[in-house]
DNA sequence: GCTTGACTTCAAGCGAGCTTGAAGTTGCAC
DNA sequence: GTGCAACTTCAAGCTCGCTTGAAGTCAAGC
């Protein structure tokens, strides 16, 4: 087989490799996320690279990065080669902080959660899931809507 | 003061006590998640026990329920009165199944991202990130985007 | 050369969870 | 009894991450 004929992915191509769907492609190309070259015809050819961009991206999403950051991530990275471990290691520490972060903020709901196990109050003035000390930080999405801002002691 | 004065809370009152805005209340309240009384002139008042119920809706957020699944939570639990220790139990500890799954996703992310740190590969055929052996669970927000459907084997 | 499926663009729609704005009304303090 | 902030409804708009549809073009196998 001529070594050419499968250089270049059609969008069709990278969707079933990638598990998206076409017009999700079409979206992050319009984003900036990716990147495409154009047949005589205009139809798209992508790299092979793009394969591992995208996967990057659904990985990305996963720790809870929009499509921007993880826009600005893959500006980090080197656009055509694989990167290597120190430019890979840098931001794969940073996604892991961000997870340790999403971790630490469930596990302290969860043990909030067990304190009114027992008590079944649900009372304004003393349930620790309606009063926690603490504001949690807004880190990563499922984290968004916080008990920031919890009612005032009521008689 | 008279005992009435303060027994029913204005939609201000309530956003102020809550930390939500009064359009958002407004929109629970269209959604059936809170109710009201009307006054003569035709404006909100609310009862003290729905300080309890925004508080709660909040609450189920944070573990990842859309407004839906929270009015669903709702109505398992008494509309006006405080509920027991039994009926709490059985609402939290749901909850804590949620959060433990939440959990196990991230802690499984972190250690496929620990395993590639060393090797900076971000390789389609070998990197763990990429081919994950297992389709991570579809729960909470934030995981809602996941590796299933990796790029197959590649020359 | 013709057929057919895969591609193209562009505009609109969706769903969740709200916010904003306009135009009008109410309630309370002085 | 008046002034003004806080309320009312309704419709539209917004963000994010896409999908859907219409109308048309390209590429490749027979």
């Amino acid at each position: 087989m001529s070594p050419n004929a499968h250089d270049r992915l059609t969008i069709g191509e990278l969707a079933a490799r990638s598990g998206l769907a076409t017009s999700a492609l079409r979206y992050y190309e319009e984003l900036g996320l990716i990147h495409s070259e154009r047949t005589a015809g205009g139809q798209r050819r992508y790299k092979r690279a793009t394969l591992r961009r995208v996967a990057f991206i659904r990985a990305a999403q996963q720790v809870g990065l929009t499509l921007d950051e993880a826009r600005a991530a893959l500006a980090e990275l080197p656009a055509e080669r694989t990167p290597n471990a120190t430019e890979w290691a840098q931001v794969a520490r940073a996604w892991q902080r961000r997870i340790d972060a999403q971790i630490a903020d469930l596990e302290r709901l969860r043990t909030r959660l067990t304190g009114c196990i027992g008590c079944g109050c649900l009372s304004l003035t003393r349930c620790r899931l309606y009063n926690p000390a603490d504001t949690a930080a807004q880190s990563g999405p499922g984290a968004r809507y916080l008990l920031e801002g919890a009612p005032p002691e009521q008689s």
